[in-house]
DNA sequence: TTGAAAGCGCTAACAG
DNA sequence: CTGTTAGCGCTTTCAA
């Protein structure tokens, strides 16, 4: 039975009757054995008898028992729960192909463990500072995840002083010192990129970048840069946008709009790319005739714009995976497993291609060789 | 100190030292009352003079302290979090728009109340049913979301034989029966793109639908039925593919391949409407002149592909916290609140126009009017 | 190999 | 208004 409006379906609020849990008791009871004997099998420790032990499982079985994790919790002062705060605008969030992959990888490596996850998605800096105060406070989780490192954060330090286990995921910076890190080169996939681009034959090659104020931004832009100095060839114009569509193609317009426009350009996500390239048709630019154009992140849709977008690809779930592993390790005061990552993909499609013979705009100033 | 290799940074495993945390008894000596007092304090509740009070609080913050999650979960039977288990393979998971803003939209709801959400993504019913039994029998969570609602879904029957508080979310059927829903009406939306279609002239209107196995993909299918009907339109021919680009393209394919092809095609989710377009263009066809294409969720990129995506879309924001807030209202026992749930929006972009003037294949037979 | 009993930190009767 | 006390369901020490 359902009520129905034109927005919004309610069904019937039955009640759920609170029916008395099994306890340990009632199953040492049944057994007729103590609990101790039953805490025992339940955590796999020696001193049950075979046959006590098959009594224990098959009593549980019937009751349908399992230990109730908040009792263990309490009485474990461990709560088996760690934590994923992530700070995004909520539009912004569905743009992300990191986060879902990170969030499946992180669950595969705490199902290794019996772990679980809470998630708190948070829309400012200040509701932030509060669901790690609350989380941590209140014992709500073992430890914490810290992704998406910004420049000066207060996250290490505020954590490490509620002395809380953390591993941080990201690029490395000086941010990351003394504390756990599992750390990912996304500075291979840039460098990639504008190799890729070099020997295209392209000279001026630019960047737009996401918020300034992460730290991976600073890391792509950067390799960016370095890997430029490493060709020879000057360092391009570049913009640091936002991570949206709309700062995606904004960007490129201001690009393209400079005396030594770039003929190709390197995007800090695909979302700023594909908008990048919907900017260059908008002026009448063919990609990759007049401009190659690079992404990040291969998102499902990158095979299926026109023309199909080249661009970089991170194991965004391996990525999960480990940092679950380790901190994990870290909370139950292990040493950290040893991981095999897979490297960086460079995903060649059709966004790039040779340099224009003439270039847009003015000719750059060619700098030695 | 980082050890770096090409691959993966750990940093140093600095054990956390675990410092014994304060407790209530701690903080009722330091303000020089009891426990109860402190207790009364921290849950708002009458029976503590003012000058008790601001003592209290104040030894509780020089103390650091906050009622200890996992003992008030033990004593009061309530864990305060609340439980969502995603089943969707990890490479689709990134793709779905709905996913994130559904989450972010959850939190907001908990956020008013004081709950924590408890994600857990699995990749197989195996594991999903697992995963709900595991929450529910060590009682991690008070109740649990639905989404994603399979026909024939085990689920309800599983939590109801439980015992614990759901809210299914998701369109109607006649799994939601006598179980609390929050049901959003997404056929409105197919509904509007259809009637879209019609008054732009066209006569056949395809549909590339998601899993069939979905209760919310019959459900757009229904709504593109009964829309072309009451229009007095031919039935036009579907194909149900996966939700994939790769799905979307091959079923675009398929469709434009038969005698009577659609001149307009409505899809199941923006990312096969986008491959649909890409592999429109592959046979030389023109979105909008020879094909219109229209999507369903307007996912951030659908105004930055060439042609701009029509699409449908839908509130997840305001549908996670109407889900929210009614779970926790179960869970509470409490009634339900009201709810005034923001329409499906239908937006037209560039991907849809007039039917062309000669069919792409041999003209459909047209029935009556 | 088994069992009794003392916590874990909080809430909530109940008595003062 | 305030304090005492008995649980909540489990783990674990210690003695049998």
């Amino acid at each position: 039975m359902l009520l129905f409006s034109e927005r919004l379906h309610v069904g019937v609020n039955k009640p759920v009757k609170k029916t008395k849990r099994a306890t340990i008791e009632d199953v040492a009871r049944k057994a007729g054995l103590s609990k101790t004997a039953v805490s025992f099998v339940f955590n796999g420790r020696s001193g049950v008898s075979a046959e006590s032990q098959k009594r224990i499982m098959q009593a549980a079985e019937e009751l349908g028992w399992r230990p109730d994790a908040r009792a263990r919790a309490l009485s474990l002062s461990q709560t088996h729960v760690l934590g994923l705060v992530v700070k995004r605008d909520p539009s912004l969030l569905s743009t992300d192909p990191f986060f879902a992959g990170f969030v499946s990888g992180v669950q595969m490596g705490l199902a290794e463990h019996n772990y679980s996850l809470m998630l708190q998605v948070v829309s400012d800096t200040e509701a932030e500072r509060l669901a790690y105060q609350q989380l941590v406070r209140e014992a709500k989780v073992d430890g914490v995840f810290l992704t998406d490192l910004e420049t000066e954060d207060f996250r290490p330090r505020l954590l490490t002083t509620l002395r809380i286990p953390i591993v941080v995921v990201g690029p490395p910076s000086h941010e990351t010192e003394n504390v756990a890190a599992v750390e990912m080169n996304d500075a291979a996939g840039v460098k990639r990129a504008v190799q890729h681009l070099a020997a295209l034959g392209h000279k001026v090659i630019g960047h737009v970048s996401g918020n300034d104020k992460y730290v991976h931004t600073r890391s792509r832009r950067d390799a960016w840069i370095e890997t430029l100095e490493e060709l020879g060839l000057p360092q391009g114009p570049y913009i640091s946008a936002d991570f949206t569509g709309e700062g995606g193609a904004r960007a490129t317009h201001e690009l393209l709009d400079l005396p030594n426009a770039p003929t190709a350009i390197v995007y800090g996500n695909d979302l700023m790319a594909i908008a990048g390239m919907f900017a260059a048709g908008d002026r009448g630019l063919s990609v990759p005739n007049d401009l190659s154009v690079i992404g990040f992140d291969d998102i499902p849709l990158a095979p299926y714009v026109t023309p199909r977008l080249t661009t970089v690809r991170q194991n965004a779930i391996e990525w999960g995976r480990c940092a679950a592993l380790t901190l994990i390790a870290l909370v139950e005061n292990r040493p950290f497993p040893e991981f095999e990552m897979p490297p960086v993909e460079f995903i060649v499609r059709s966004s790039t291609g040779p340099a224009p013979h003439l270039p847009p705009a003015v000719t750059a100033p060619n700098h030695d060789r």
